[in-house]
DNA sequence: TATCTAATATTGTCATACAAACTCGCGGTC
DNA sequence: GACCGCGAGTTTGTATGACAATATTAGATA
């Protein structure tokens, strides 16, 4: 039997965590893409829930920049362009670093043990090629060393961020190559990481991060640069 | 006569909007002090808004973590431990090296004007001890520099950090000592900028970072510490 | 005094309502 | 045929009232 429903801890079953959790899947999986317009009473109906809870969910992916307020005040998912996810994996780069070491520090057997299964899920998954399951598996890795790194406020900032790229992970891991290099990188952080030795996990980590941010950032500015030559009908 | 009102740009004239900023400066200004409960109804007539408003105000400052849910949902300030205030500052100082080397670089003419201008309210400011006053001006200088980094990245993420430690920082800067160094390192800053020179900018942001840090985490841990001694009655 | 119980308060959620701003299409005018 | 403006329909912002589920407090009782 198991005993995990007897948390005493209070229920989170709260509909507008149900909606906020939705929305933020259809928007990391791409359900709903950059620029789409989020209408409220469509939501509704789609969740299943009042316009309250759904203005509520709403505030808070407003604050976590997940959603944007276009000029009329519509509610749209957030575009991300080529020099917000170069800094937004400029800040990673600083916020998971630090992650990590102290990870390698403060963490407890049986956090690096989940994280090493993570790892193995994950080496997994890339041999299969499988990149919305890869990207699932990542964003796990990383929340474990986010996590693992026992500080609320790194914890606090980094994941936004996460939540941010979460959709561009996927387009980014197709780019030719990133594949193969991501697997050395996954590798050599978690080696360090079972090492103990944090520096190098901190530099395995700024590397993955950096050559992430090569990849996504070169996607971005392709796409940009197409949907400027053929900008007929823009505006939102 | 002034264009200023000409702004075509919609008016922000939400009553959320207003709800969310007079909460914010009733935190900042330590009206709420960390720990008050804040009772939705009480804030409805304080504010003069619905609750529909003063909820969805309450929801993006809960994901700003300027306040938390307590364990039976109420809602009060976040009570900003020694070991919080100790990593925002660290990320304050990754961010805002960045941030200040990025506005040496790329800000204007009129931003580094108008920068020059909050530093001499400041030291007018500090010839006076009004630390009210002050630390209201250090938010404008800190956030002046946010801006003229123009990476709207940075600044969503780094404001945020701002607003946590606002209140504290009237406190910390009571420190014995702290207003005179304080005074060197604005200068230091400031020169820096002027002169254009990005590396003693970061680092003299760096310097008064980790100088702020320590008086505030100093101030923390010896509250911590008596709060801790006399902890008949504890709860929320 | 300690404890149980009933009254009260608070939060989460829903359903409506309505004004203001915006969209879109229709019809009329030149 | 092009342009203008009007009106119906949408969408958001805000307020109000309602109600269940808890949480808190006060009161009554042993």
């Amino acid at each position: 039997m198991e005993y995990e429903d007897l948390r005493i801890v209070d229920t989170p079953s709260l509909v507008r965590d149900h909606a906020i959790s939705k929305l933020r899947n259809a928007i990391s999986s791409g359900l709903y893409p950059p620029g789409a317009r989020l209408v409220e009473r469509e939501l509704c109906e789609a969740l299943g829930v009042s316009r309250t809870s759904v203005r509520e969910a709403l505030r808070q992916l407003q604050s976590e920049n997940l959603v944007e307020v276009g000029r009329r005040r519509s509610i749209n998912v957030a575009v991300i362009t080529a020099q917000d996810a170069a800094d937004i994996y400029m800040i990673r780069e600083m916020l998971e670093t630090q992650a990590i070491r102290r990870f390698v520090a403060l963490s407890d057997d049986a956090e690096r043990k989940a994280l090493a299964a993570v790892h193995k899920r994950l080496v997994k998954a890339l041999s299969k090629n499988d990149m919305a399951q890869l990207s699932a598996i990542a964003s796990e890795f990383y929340e474990r060393v986010l996590i693992g790194a026992k500080s609320r406020v790194i914890y606090e900032v980094a994941r936004p961020l996460l939540a941010r790229v979460n959709y561009l992970r996927i387009r980014s891991m197709a780019e030719p190559g990133r594949l193969d290099g991501g697997l050395k990188e996954w590798d050599a952080m978690m080696d360090a990481v079972q090492a103990g030795d944090a520096d190098r996990a901190a530099e395995a980590m700024a590397v993955h991060l950096r050559n992430a941010r090569a990849a996504i950032v070169a996607r971005l500015e392709a796409d940009e640069k197409t949907a400027t030559s053929s900008k007929r009908k823009a505006a939102s």
